[in-house]
DNA sequence: CCTCAAAAAAACAACGTTGTCTTTAATTAA
DNA sequence: TTAATTAAAGACAACGTTGTTTTTTTGAGG
């Protein structure tokens, strides 16, 4: 590999003339700068990152710990969005994918603090409270899509309340009079906001409570067995007599309209439905089209970049919004 | 941060000995060994990597381009499958998102330059003939999931061949005996490997060629209009009569199902169906749910990176042989 | 043409490690 | 007990950069 000293010789200049012109410090000669960087360009002199951490203070490197616990890829967009920031700032971003089974969270860190990182995202792929690592005090941190069990650290989860707060407006100005919320199961963090959020739309609707029947549905697995979602569809159908269900997730939306079809119900036209997370690919493959509330991963992965480039040391707890998707199916 | 100076001091050695328990040198006495891993511990000591870098020849870091043109997160296996590996041996993995828009994996592979990766996997989330930086051939690289337009690179890509074949001896020992092949569009590597696979199936079989029929059906997005997949169902049920369809990936296998039960048929016992790709969470999602072919993702990885590991120079190109994942849909 | 200040470039130390060589301590053989 | 040998630890250079200080060059003003 080239080093800045065999630029210099190329270019006749001492190697500390070649570090200003790399580090563009406008103290140098334009003869000079034209020169040195022609000899970069024809060596291929490309600086020695490792090198010049040993003297920097700082590493601009930033980690993020991808838990992956239940393997649900279409999270991917909290790395996408942290890392799209870090590079517009010109950091770097190291992506440590943790599986409970073979490597402790704890290696990830780690890892990450013999980088030298300045600061560390640490994602969870579903919302949920974590017991994260307890080093993790001692650098910059933020949670993403979970909080700390102790709340000792800051976080950037969903607005589960307000995501279920506007669906349900949507619905009720639509013109939905009675709504059957079929909601994830009762310890799901999700399930709990969003359970608060439809119970507000009713009040500020002043719509009578007895137009809104909640129930949580067990899922244990989203590949496992759905014939519970499929019971309670049929039983709500049939006694409730909704004319809206709102899901607690798209899988379970896709169950309800499979159960909706072997009633001979038609989605939106007999019963409108609506559902959480914008699950690619299943909303837009469904039909009609589902339409949904999506989870703000982008967002949150760019906001937790953001308040470690800021610095910001504040134990806050930044709720991010769900953005409608509105298609067919309501 | 703690220096390997200041634990010597704490242990009363010098700065070497540290160096040479940290890089676990047997010829440090046991005694020693042990006072200075306390010390290590006490303080917190975490060796810089960047100044080991300076030193040793080997970053220990290898690069993974990930070029998430369509944005199809499930190919995150390919990932783990390099960083699982990676970790085994005690490797870096530093995971580059790049976007077509905005940023050029140019810049990706400037980067990994930069921090002196030892190799570099280029990973395209669908099968296709890509045209990399022109720099990649400076280091040892391979592509996964694509291979160069001038084959200058070594890679491994999915059996589309393997697959297809094995899929249809599959159908066939069945009893099937009359099957449709929904194929991927014709300029898609994929859709002609396997269209392949599946006329090899025939004639090993000696079934009759007037029992096969293949179709491209041209999908420009996944969730774009799927008009043409319904109809060329519909046409192919009433004029061909197969008792099996074959569908280019599961997205497809999808439409097929909703349109078979617009039809009035019911999935494996009026027509089985049977797929490529294993898109999670299609396939489990679909009631009967989707036997299909599974995409080698997770291997493509592991054996990307272990071909750098190994420090192998070939110019190969492997093809990994998909694995059939039995459901219910035939 | 000289002086002096400012600008530019060079020299040299420093960063926190590892590699190599040298010194010291421990062990063995006589 | 001592010399010879080996094991262990220390000293010091080196890695390729950046930070700081010093020297050289440039250019303006008289």
């Amino acid at each position: 590999m080239v080093t800045i000293k065999q630029v210099a010789a190329h270019a006749g200049v001492s190697f500390k003339t070649v570090s200003r012109v790399v580090n563009k410090d406008p103290t140098v000669k334009k003869a000079n700068q034209e020169k040195i960087e022609q000899s970069i360009k024809i060596l291929g002199y490309r600086p020695n990152r490792a090198a010049s951490l040993t003297r920097k203070k700082q590493s601009g490197i930033f980690g993020l710990i991808a838990d992956e616990l239940l393997s649900t890829p279409y999270t991917f967009d909290i790395i996408r969005g942290a890392q799209d920031l870090a590079w517009k700032h010109n950091k770097e971003l190291m992506v440590l994918n943790v599986n409970e089974k073979r490597y402790a969270s704890e290696k990830a860190v780690e890892h990450l603090f013999e980088h030298r990182v300045e600061g560390i995202i640490y994602a969870s792929m579903f919302h949920r409270k974590i017991d994260p690592p307890s080093e993790l005090i001692n650098i910059p941190t933020i949670l993403v899509n979970c909080s700390s069990v102790n709340n000792d650290l800051p976080s950037v989860i969903p607005d589960e309340i307000n995501a279920a707060e506007v669906l349900t407006n949507q619905l009720i100005s639509k013109g939905y009079k009675r709504i059957a919320f079929l909601n994830l199961k009762k310890n799901i963090l999700a399930a709990q906001g969003r359970k608060q959020g439809v119970i507000n739309a009713f009040k500020n609707n002043k719509i009578p409570m007895d137009n809104l029947y909640i129930e949580s549905v067990v899922i244990e697995t989203i590949d496992g067995d759905k014939s519970i979602t499929r019971e309670a569809t049929k039983r709500i159908i049939n006694t409730f007599k909704p004319d809206a269900i709102i899901c607690g997730h798209d899988p379970m939306a896709a169950e309800v309209y499979f159960t909706l079809q072997a009633m001979g119900l038609k989605v939106k036209e007999d019963i409108g439905i609506a559902s959480f997370d914008n699950w690619e690919p299943i909303p837009s493959l469904l039909r009609p089209m589902l339409s949904t509330m999506a989870l703000p991963h982008y967002e949150m992965g760019k906001w937790a970049m953001n308040y470690l480039l800021t610095g910001e040391q504040s134990l806050t707890c930044q709720k991010e919004k769900f953005k409608l998707i509105e298609r067919e199916s309501f």
